[in-house]
DNA sequence: ATTAATAGTGATAATCATTCTCATTAAAAA
DNA sequence: TTTTTAATGAGAATGATTATCACTATTAAT
């Protein structure tokens, strides 16, 4: 039954995510900790993140490029990613977050989480597909 | 303007996929191919799978391990994650699936496609955790 | 306070899923 | 057919993440 300590990593760790606003990649979050402490070790930076993930404190964004991305826990809101550009947007549905865990509910399970990703693209857009294929 | 070519890889491939009623690793769809044809190419899996995703014909799914999971695309249904077994469940929901669309359509977006992974655990049980963390 | 016990760190090697390279093969077009 | 060019198989390369290990720092016990 191992206990947890505060580090001053952690303390520096959790300061920075605290003052992003974005969605940071664990590099740009390396690169943060370390322009306020040199020493920091991105080794360190993957197992912080990872307790505090495993804590609650933390959510972790999977954006479709093989990177993770992080944002302090906020239940209340979803994001929205522009097809065309990466963009992130947020957006909050009281309705959505009701449905979810309502329909979690219906199955016989209490919601731990969800994970929610919108992709979407500018109307007035349109597509260009370039190509077209046929299976059978 | 390169053109798509339909090969028998490809072709097994697509039947492979369409006989699996699960969500494959990439591995194991692999093995799976590997079982009727002894030729296949691991790379050859990875390219198509990737192509057949771009041309919406499949999907990827995310269960968090670090693995791309697929299955042949139905926009009609959504996933929970059993977070103590590891199980997926499938589940459908008109209604989510029109208030996703709406919520894109509210930001100004149209839909090109969501993502969205339940995870609960089973009504009755309780969670362990075995420490607790406090920031500041 | 001092010490003892043990969790955390930095540096870097190892892992592992995925992507790339390239010579060869096979579709589709001419 | 022959030509063109996309796709393949094999394996090397990449890149994000995880593991290792000697050392340091935190917490608990004295």
């Amino acid at each position: 039954m191992m206990d947890i300590r505060m580090t001053s990593q952690r303390r520096l760790l959790a300061s920075v995510l605290n003052e992003s606003n974005d969605h940071p990649d664990v590099e740009t979050i390396y690169q943060r900790c370390k322009a306020k402490d040199e020493s920091t070790s991105i080794a360190s930076i993957y197992r912080s993140l990872s307790l505090f993930e495993d804590t609650g404190l933390i959510e972790k964004l999977d954006m479709g490029d093989g990177k993770a991305r992080f944002e302090i826990k906020r239940t209340d809101h979803d994001h929205l990613l522009d097809v065309e550009t990466g963009q992130i947007h947020e957006f909050k549905s009281q309705e959505l977050q009701r449905l979810i865990k309502e329909i979690a509910d219906e199955m016989g399970f209490d919601l731990t989480e969800h994970r929610l990703e919108i992709y979407g693209r500018k109307q007035g857009r349109t597509a260009c597909r370039c190509y077209e294929i046929k299976i059978y």
